[in-house]
DNA sequence: ACTTTGACTATAA
DNA sequence: GTTATAGCCAAAG
Protein backbone atom coordinates (compact mmCIF):
# COMPACT_ATOMS: atom_id res chain seq x y z
CA UNK A 1 0.00 0.00 0.00
CA UNK A 2 1.56 2.98 1.03
CA UNK A 3 5.01 3.37 -0.89
CA UNK A 4 7.49 5.04 1.47
CA UNK A 5 6.75 8.44 2.29
CA UNK A 6 8.85 11.09 3.90
CA UNK A 7 11.07 10.06 6.56
CA UNK A 8 8.73 11.55 9.34
CA UNK A 9 6.13 9.47 8.55
CA UNK A 10 8.23 6.09 8.59
CA UNK A 11 9.54 7.60 12.32
CA UNK A 12 5.72 8.40 13.29
CA UNK A 13 4.50 5.08 12.60
CA UNK A 14 7.15 3.25 14.63
CA UNK A 15 6.81 5.96 17.72
CA UNK A 16 3.04 5.31 17.66
CA UNK A 17 3.60 1.59 18.53
CA UNK A 18 5.60 2.22 21.33
CA UNK A 19 3.29 0.38 24.16
CA UNK A 20 2.90 2.76 27.40
CA UNK A 21 5.31 2.09 29.90
CA UNK A 22 8.31 2.19 27.47
CA UNK A 23 10.20 4.01 26.00
CA UNK A 24 12.72 4.37 23.49
CA UNK A 25 15.69 6.03 22.08
CA UNK A 26 16.26 8.24 19.13
CA UNK A 27 19.04 5.55 17.60
CA UNK A 28 17.08 2.67 18.34
CA UNK A 29 14.39 4.03 15.71
CA UNK A 30 16.65 5.44 13.56
CA UNK A 31 18.18 1.59 12.96
CA UNK A 32 15.20 0.37 13.02
CA UNK A 33 14.16 2.15 9.86
CA UNK A 34 17.51 1.11 8.23
CA UNK A 35 19.38 5.09 8.38
CA UNK A 36 20.99 3.93 11.43
CA UNK A 37 23.23 7.33 12.32
CA UNK A 38 20.53 9.62 11.20
CA UNK A 39 19.11 9.74 14.94
CA UNK A 40 18.83 13.43 14.08
CA UNK A 41 16.27 12.77 12.00
CA UNK A 42 14.58 11.34 14.23
CA UNK A 43 13.88 14.19 16.83
CA UNK A 44 13.66 16.18 13.95
CA UNK A 45 10.65 14.22 12.99
CA UNK A 46 9.31 14.57 16.23
CA UNK A 47 9.91 18.34 16.00
CA UNK A 48 7.48 17.75 13.18
CA UNK A 49 4.61 15.52 15.09
CA UNK A 50 2.84 18.17 16.00
CA UNK A 51 2.60 19.74 12.67
CA UNK A 52 0.87 17.03 11.07
CA UNK A 53 -1.61 16.90 13.49
CA UNK A 54 -1.68 13.66 14.81
CA UNK A 55 -0.84 12.37 18.36
CA UNK A 56 2.85 11.03 18.31
CA UNK A 57 3.22 9.27 22.05
CA UNK A 58 6.91 11.52 21.42
CA UNK A 59 7.31 11.93 25.18
CA UNK A 60 8.58 8.02 25.12
CA UNK A 61 10.99 8.57 22.82
CA UNK A 62 14.42 9.86 24.58
CA UNK A 63 18.06 10.28 24.31
CA UNK A 64 20.20 6.55 24.34
CA UNK A 65 20.83 7.21 28.39
CA UNK A 66 16.95 8.01 28.98
CA UNK A 67 17.48 11.78 29.90
CA UNK A 68 14.23 13.88 28.39
CA UNK A 69 15.88 15.60 25.98
CA UNK A 70 12.82 17.12 24.14
CA UNK A 71 10.79 18.36 26.97
CA UNK A 72 11.13 21.44 26.32
CA UNK A 73 9.15 20.89 23.29
CA UNK A 74 6.50 19.44 25.15
CA UNK A 75 5.34 22.34 26.59
CA UNK A 76 6.60 25.23 28.91
CA UNK A 77 6.61 23.04 32.12
CA UNK A 78 7.66 19.10 32.63
CA UNK A 79 4.38 17.87 30.89
CA UNK A 80 7.02 14.86 29.47
CA UNK A 81 7.84 13.87 32.80
CA UNK A 82 4.18 14.04 33.87
CA UNK A 83 2.91 11.81 31.05
CA UNK A 84 5.86 9.54 31.81
CA UNK A 85 5.39 8.84 35.45
CA UNK A 86 1.57 8.68 34.34
CA UNK A 87 2.19 5.37 32.72
CA UNK A 88 4.58 3.99 35.27
CA UNK A 89 7.81 5.33 34.11
CA UNK A 90 10.20 6.61 37.17
CA UNK A 91 11.40 9.89 35.87
CA UNK A 92 13.84 11.66 37.86
CA UNK A 93 15.87 14.58 37.32
CA UNK A 94 14.59 14.49 33.55
CA UNK A 95 16.27 11.41 33.35
CA UNK A 96 14.35 7.82 33.32
CA UNK A 97 15.49 5.63 35.88
CA UNK A 98 15.99 1.77 34.91
CA UNK A 99 15.98 2.85 31.42
CA UNK A 100 16.89 -0.81 30.37
CA UNK A 101 14.10 -2.05 32.14
CA UNK A 102 11.63 0.08 30.45
CA UNK A 103 13.55 0.12 26.79
CA UNK A 104 11.88 -1.03 24.03
CA UNK A 105 13.49 -1.71 20.96
CA UNK A 106 11.20 -1.53 17.29
CA UNK A 107 13.96 -3.96 16.38
CA UNK A 108 13.34 -6.58 18.78
CA UNK A 109 9.78 -6.46 20.06
CA UNK A 110 7.94 -4.96 16.96
CA UNK A 111 8.71 -6.49 13.46
CA UNK A 112 6.86 -5.43 10.24
C1' DA B 1 20.88 24.73 -5.41
C1' DC B 2 23.48 26.07 -1.19
C1' DT B 3 23.63 26.78 3.73
C1' DT B 4 22.07 26.05 8.23
C1' DT B 5 20.05 23.35 11.58
C1' DG B 6 19.13 19.96 15.01
C1' DA B 7 14.39 16.33 20.57
C1' DC B 8 21.65 12.22 18.56
C1' DT B 9 25.51 9.00 19.06
C1' DA B 10 30.21 7.58 19.47
C1' DT B 11 34.77 8.20 20.53
C1' DA B 12 38.59 10.60 22.81
C1' DA B 13 40.83 13.05 26.52
C1' DG C 1 31.62 10.86 36.06
C1' DT C 2 32.60 15.15 32.72
C1' DT C 3 33.70 18.01 28.43
C1' DA C 4 35.10 18.36 23.59
C1' DT C 5 34.95 17.13 18.96
C1' DA C 6 33.51 14.66 14.92
C1' DG C 7 30.18 12.23 12.07
C1' DC C 8 25.82 11.89 10.43
C1' DC C 9 21.68 12.70 7.45
C1' DA C 10 17.43 14.67 5.95
C1' DA C 11 14.35 18.76 6.05
C1' DA C 12 13.77 23.82 6.28
C1' DG C 13 15.29 28.48 5.14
Amino acid sequence: MEAKESFFEMVYEVVRQIPPGRATSYGAIARFLGTGKSSRMVGWAMNGSHTIGAKIPAHRVVNRIGVLTGKAHFGPGDEMKNLLEAEGIVVQNDQIQDFNRVFWDPAAELRL
